[in-house]
DNA sequence: ATCTTCAAGTTGTCTATACAACTTTATTGA
DNA sequence: TCAATAAAGTTGTATAGACAACTTGAAGAT
């Protein structure tokens, strides 16, 4: 007896996940058509089409329209990746989250800054670097150039309180960003701000965010290796 | 005039998207409902429906039943990560992908692999190590350990022309993944086999699978940083 | 042999309706 | 005043059907 009822749509993408998942049917293999779940699970076909269309959403299955539906060949999972306020995360281990603010200034763009951001040469843009610290441990290093038309107020705000992330998330609405990790060694004033030896290796999140349509921000955090590390998982 | 004309629950998704990355609803603004939306555009609620189910699972609105449709408040993000073979990788890139197998072997697992891999320190595991080159420079050094029971024939694989990642995913299903990413430095060995020096950083992504029932493998996966990085995008 | 055409099967979208489940607000009753 | 009830509005699920768009393979024509 099911303490709840799932709904029918649900059943049908567990039943079809449990036949991917115990290697019944392979990547590569036509799953049954829609009429043909419909009839076996006595349901209409528009209620088969929401399970398919959801697994292909969660990249268990790949569909063609007029061929049929089939395994997907990768495993192609999805992990819920958050553009998210350091603060918070801090916050939320229950520990306690400072500031150091090193740097909040107007300056010219210069040409790899004004690509970024989509502005030409010499335009005015925001600059702060600060250091986020986590029980008085710096735990990372950011650097941010912010384009002055997506966040005009961007220079007035009080960073030992509000960090640039939460007020730009806040004021620009966030509408598409790329990012990039690599592994690199701190240069000489990044390893002092962040207490660590020139010789530890450092993670370099380059993240550009889009805003409605302005590249609103282009920011480089340094996160050292003993100190900090992206993780994450997935379930099918 | 159109191209193409986009079907009815995307205009409305694009209808709605607009009103919130422009800001003119903000986040925690009721959404216009189903039924108004649905006279609004002149079509059936069940076409809003599907546009408003598609945006909460984007993660740009929250639904309540019963109380409405919400502009979220975070602006989650969800990036298509995937698990995939580093030499589907490098061949979409259109270069030379080969390998180099530097250990096959069956051992007894130690304490740490033992925990990983949910079996006892001393029972059996395979483990290899081998490094994939593109165009013959070393990109990825590979260190796995591979539970037996979840692919017997893993030993029997030659390595030359199927690659682990390879041989797992269409022997033991994926099912759950959970993966940490730090910077690190090379040991001697590995930074012998990659053709780098020890100075400098790598990427390491170490990664455990699951395969129903059973832990399926744990992988060190180690990148030189000036010749690889991760990369990714989303968008709203 | 090769190309064309056609038929069957599949997914993509949309409708109009129905009822269930839930929230919120207003009304009623004690 | 406070609690219970009712009503209105909203989302969640499901239906049965319709037509469009597309793929595939088979039959037919050249």
């Amino acid at each position: 007896m099911e303490i709840t009822a799932l709904p029918i749509y649900e059943q049908i993408k567990a039943f079809v996940k449990s036949h991917i998942s115990s290697g019944e049917w392979k990547p590569g293999d036509l799953v049954p058509s829609e009429s043909a779940l419909g009839q076996k699970f006595g349901v209409a076909r528009m209620t088969v089409n929401r399970a398919l269309r959801e697994l292909m959403a969660e990249g268990m299955v790949t569909r063609l329209q007029g061929s049929g539906t089939r395994v997907a060949a990768l495993h192609r999972i999805s992990s819920q990746l958050m553009i998210r306020d350091i603060r918070d995360e801090v916050v939320e281990r229950g520990h306690l989250h400072t500031t150091r603010v090193l740097l909040v200034a107007q300056e010219r763009a210069r040409m790899d800054v004004a690509r970024s951001l989509n502005l030409r040469v010499g335009a005015k843009v925001f600059h702060t670097v600060l250091t986020h610290l986590e029980n008085g441990v710096p735990i990372q290093y950011e650097d941010r150039f912010v384009n002055p038309a997506a966040a005009p107020d961007y220079m007035a705000v009080d960073f030992a309180q509000t960090s640039p992330t939460h007020h730009l998330l806040t004021h620009a609405p966030l509408t598409e960003a790329s990012y990039n990790i690599e592994a690199c060694l701190p240069a000489a004033e990044e390893a002092k701000a962040l207490g660590i030896r020139r010789s530890e290796p450092c993670l370099a999140l380059t993240r550009r965010t889009v805003s409605g349509a302005h590249v609103a921000s282009l920011a480089r955090l340094l996160y050292p290796s003993s100190r900090y590390s992206f993780t994450g998982q997935f379930q099918a």
